[in-house]
RNA sequence: GGCCCUGUAGUUCAACGGAUAGAACGGAAGUUUCCUAAACUUUAAAUACAGGUUCGAUUCCUGUCGGGGCUACCA
């Protein structure tokens, strides 16, 4: 039982047996003592003062006074106003150091039995290179399944990957036309990026197309448009698509593959990775057969254009088409079969799906879909919305051009990496190899912690203009903080191991010690909190204040040049207890640490 | 129109309904014979507005105003 539980019980076994009732649930919870009051644990009394029926700081002194008899840990308390600060004795503290040092697993739990986590994210289009939105998305995906690992879950990190359907068949359509056969290999270029550009030039043909039918006497562009002779053969494409024509596939195939090579590149780079692929042009038919089920049950109503609908709600205005008239599948028909066949696969507690908040409606419907048939998991369906990345002059807009892309940005970051630290001469004994090594890590953990630090439900702004920061609360100050510990720690080795001992007589324990120490108690429950709220930045905003309270102590109290050897080589071991915490923190985050910079 | 999200220093972000609303960047002023100054210290600067619930509201509720998104036989 931790200490936390166990101050806690004596607060309601106090509370019981003096005045006969249940403490309220809700007032049961401890916070962190603030840093301008004495304490580490703060327990607020304003709830009790019902039961007691005696002013706050009555109330608390009384409290009080009952835990120090009942709990030997404590040593003392203060009262102010209706705060109950409560102080553990230092032996609580050192001995802590002394119980978790050398864990490197520390704040992490082991993998339960429980049903399994599926997390869903990046599902990029094979049509278009990767984005900064979907930097964010695959950061995020990335970090909640390593969260939820870390919380002891089973998880299954997927990618469903939108490779069929119309905005396939323009890209197609436009490399056949005018790709003269250039591919990745004649031409050097990554093959998201080539397949991209042809989707660029549907775009601009079409709209040239569509500018002669309006000379041409079409009023309405959106009829224009739909009338273009483009568009007609890109249709026709998708029909030939569908029904299989050799030809068509083995163009689909060799532009998909170009693509899948140069996402795995950019993959690579981000340092995330998937333990199984989804397709759609895989997943759609099983979609179909789930609305064709629906039929059967009679939750779906087939119109007399032969496409089929779902009245949600009993709201007629709240219609949804599941299947066209034509018979072929939208984006929630293959979701409906994804949504199946993720069950039938892992059989998850719980399916997240990482996807941006202008999707809330789409997942809200898929779900109540999911409800109508019955499904036993449609309330296993988590839709884990994040807000977007706008730039200064608002959203990211591929027709105008302004979308940041994400392999230029990633270079872009890796390059302010080198300049800034070459610029302090830190690293000159670096092979080139390390150094190249050291930017990587350093630029990406910039960008990684850049965006993860931010609540993923709200919006985020990126100035490409300001490069991302390396100083104050950003990845490099925290990487910093590793890397001169990681200094210490060579230092006080110095080829021999470190004594695993850790032992301080209590009066000799300073308060920034302590403060390190509380602040490292508190890391497997942010982590369990971060887990519960899918939040990364949890994870980030707890890594910035323990590197900030080290930094602290770093500057005030030396480590090794200590001369009371008790007390420095307490100051090594709690050091390495603060690098293995910002290590385990980082990693939730996709961010990787250096020894030195 | 309807539905959803959001409004905190000049800027970018924090704050389970709890104490005097925290940081960072930028501004001003300092710290290096001492384990990495990508650091540390000091300083000025903010809860859009109006009600309500509460011992206590940035947080919950209502309204107004501002920003964003969704409301496709696109994904």
């Amino acid at each position: 039982m931790s200490i936390t539980q166990v101050i806690l019980e004596a607060v309601s076994d106090f509370v019981f047996e003096q005045y006969g009732e249940d403490a309220p649930l809700q007032a049961l919870t401890l916070q962190k003592t603030r840093k301008e009051f004495s304490g580490d644990f703060t327990l607020v009394v304003f709830p009790f003062v019902k039961i007691t029926k005696v002013s706050p700081e009555a109330t608390a002194k009384l409290i009080g006074d009952a835990l120090i008899e009942r709990v030997d840990e404590l040593q003392s308390y203060n009262v102010i106003k209706g705060f109950l600060n409560l102080s553990l004795h230092p032996n609580f503290w050192i001995d802590y150091l002394a119980r978790n040092s050398g864990n490197a697993r520390f704040g992490f739990r082991p993998k339960g039995e429980g049903a399994p986590v599926v997390v869903e994210y990046s599902s990029p289009n094979t049509n278009k290179p990767l984005h900064l939105g979907h930097v964010r998305n695959n950061l995020l995906g990335y970090s909640v399944a390593k969260i939820l690992e870390a919380s002891g879950r089973r998880v299954y990190k997927v990618n469903l990957v939108n490779d069929r359907g119309i905005h396939i068949c323009k890209s197609m359509l436009a490399w056949i036309k005018y790709g003269k056969g250039r591919t990745p290999y004649t031409t050097g270029m990554k093959g998201d990026k080539l397949v991209g550009e042809y989707y660029v030039k549907f775009e601009t043909e079409l709209k040239i197309q569509v500018g002669e039918l309006m000379l041409a006497g079409y009023t309405d562009e959106e009829i224009a448009r739909k009338d273009a002779p483009l568009m007609k053969e890109a249709q026709e494409l998708l029909r030939k698509w569908e029904d299989g024509d050799a030809q068509t596939l083995a163009i689909w195939c060799a532009m998909n593959g170009w693509v899948y090579e140069g996402f795995n590149q950019t993959y690579r780079k981000l340092g995330v990775e998937f333990d199984k692929t989804y397709y759609e042009s895989e997943t759609y038919l099983l979609g179909k057969e789930l609305v064709m089920e629906g039929l059967k049950k009679g939750v779906f109503e087939k119109r007399s254009d032969n496409s089929v609908w779902v009245t949600l709600n009993n709201d007629p205005l709240d219609e949804k088409l599941l299947l066209r008239s034509d018979g072929t599948s939208v984006y929630i028909t293959q979701d409906l079969g994804t949504a199946q066949l993720r069950f039938d696969d892992f059989y998850p507690g719980e399916m997240i799906y990482v996807v941006g908040n202008e999707q809330n409606y789409h997942f809200e419907v898929l779900q109540k879909v999911l409800q109508k048939l019955r499904k036993p998991y449609a309330d296993a369906v988590y839709h884990l919305s994040y807000g977007m990345v706008e730039l200064p002059e608002g959203k990211m807009k591929s027709r105008e051009g302004t979308v940041v892309d994400a392999d230029d940005l990633f270079e872009e970051m890796v390059d302010t990496a080198r300049r800034t630290t070459e610029e302090l001469g830190k690293v000159q004994d670096f092979s080139e190899e390390e150094k190249a090594q050291l930017y990587n890590i350093l630029g990406m953990g910039a960008l990684k912690y850049f965006i993860l630090k931010v609540d993923p439900k709200k919006n985020m702004l990126f100035n490409p203009s300001e490069s991302i920061d390396f100083n104050g609360n950003t990845g490099p100050f925290i990487q910093y903080t590793y890397a001169r510990i990681s200094s210490i720690l060579r230092m006080a080795q110095s080829g021999k191991p470190l004594q695993a001992k850790v032992q301080l007589a209590p009066e000799k324990l300073n308060l920034l010690e302590r403060n390190l120490l509380r602040t490292i108690f508190d890391f497997p429950g942010v982590v369990l909190d971060a887990a519960n709220a899918h939040s990364p930045a949890q994870i980030a905003n707890y890594a910035y204040d323990l590197c900030k309270e080290y930094n602290q102590f770093y500057h005030e109290h030396s480590v090794l040049n200590e001369p009371d050897p008790q007390i420095s080589h307490f100051r090594v071991k709690l050091s390495e207890m603060v690098s293995t915490v910002v290590k385990n923190a980082m990693s939730l985050l996709g961010i990787d640490v250096p020894e030195r910079m």
